[in-house]
DNA sequence: TGAATGATTTACT
DNA sequence: GTAAATCATTCAA
């Protein structure tokens, strides 16, 4: 699980839209450990309409949406029965950023244009639609990248999950001026 | 049927 | 630095 996470570093999500297509390297995620992860949706093993893909087959995508304007997505990453997931939270792009500077209203070569898990959705223009969509067949899909060092670092956003919050299971790229905060050192 | 809340971002002081 | 925006999903009655 925390492997798979980490084997998500590197990797390459692509979305080919009407309007073009997208690519960028993942340099930040999280792993959301099911039942025992009190921050996950899936804690307790509940299993709603929103969390159902995530009790199915690996590879699959699961989008939700949260605060009232914002997407996230996740890639299920366990057998059927485990509802494990790893939060895509930040990635740095490769193609298309044009694309994704007219969807996010701001010019190219801007780092804030996906260094967030609602900034990158709305990038890559994800949305409910590719909820429990295959990532091997459809128009959203990952590639496999270079491997590179990873470092890992407590979660963010989730303070309310107690204990589970500080559990080590973000994972990034520290080359990467994308990951989306709590960079160790001054900027420069 | 109704009320509470969140795996965030943005803007303003 | 703090606060507001904003709505699908979820929990209670």
């Amino acid at each position: 699980m925390l492997s798979v996470a980490r084997d998500c570093i590197g990797k390459h999500l692509i979305h080919e839209t009407d309007d073009g297509w997208v690519a960028g390297r993942i340099v930040e995620v999280e792993a959301y450990r099911g039942p025992e992860d009190r921050a996950a949706h899936s804690f307790g093993g509940r299993r709603t309409p929103r969390t159902e893909v995530m009790y199915g087959p690996p590879g699959h995508a699961y989008v939700f949406f949260v605060y009232g304007m914002h997407w996230n997505f996740n890639l299920v990453t366990t057998e059927v029965g485990a509802p494990h997931a790893v939060l895509i939270r930040a990635v740095e792009p490769t193609a298309g950023v044009e694309l994704m500077a007219a969807r996010r209203k701001l010019p190219p070569m801007h780092r804030d244009l996906t260094n967030g898990p609602g900034k990158l959705c709305r990038a890559f223009a994800i949305d409910g639609a590719a909820y429990g969509g295959d990532l091997t067949t459809g128009a959203l899909f990952l590639s496999d990248g270079p491997r590179c060092k990873t470092a890992r670092s407590p979660r963010i956003g989730i303070d309310y999950a107690g204990e589970w919050a500080r559990r080590p299971w973000r994972f990034y790229d520290p080359g990467s001026a994308c990951v989306s905060r709590a960079r160790p050192g001054p900027p420069a």
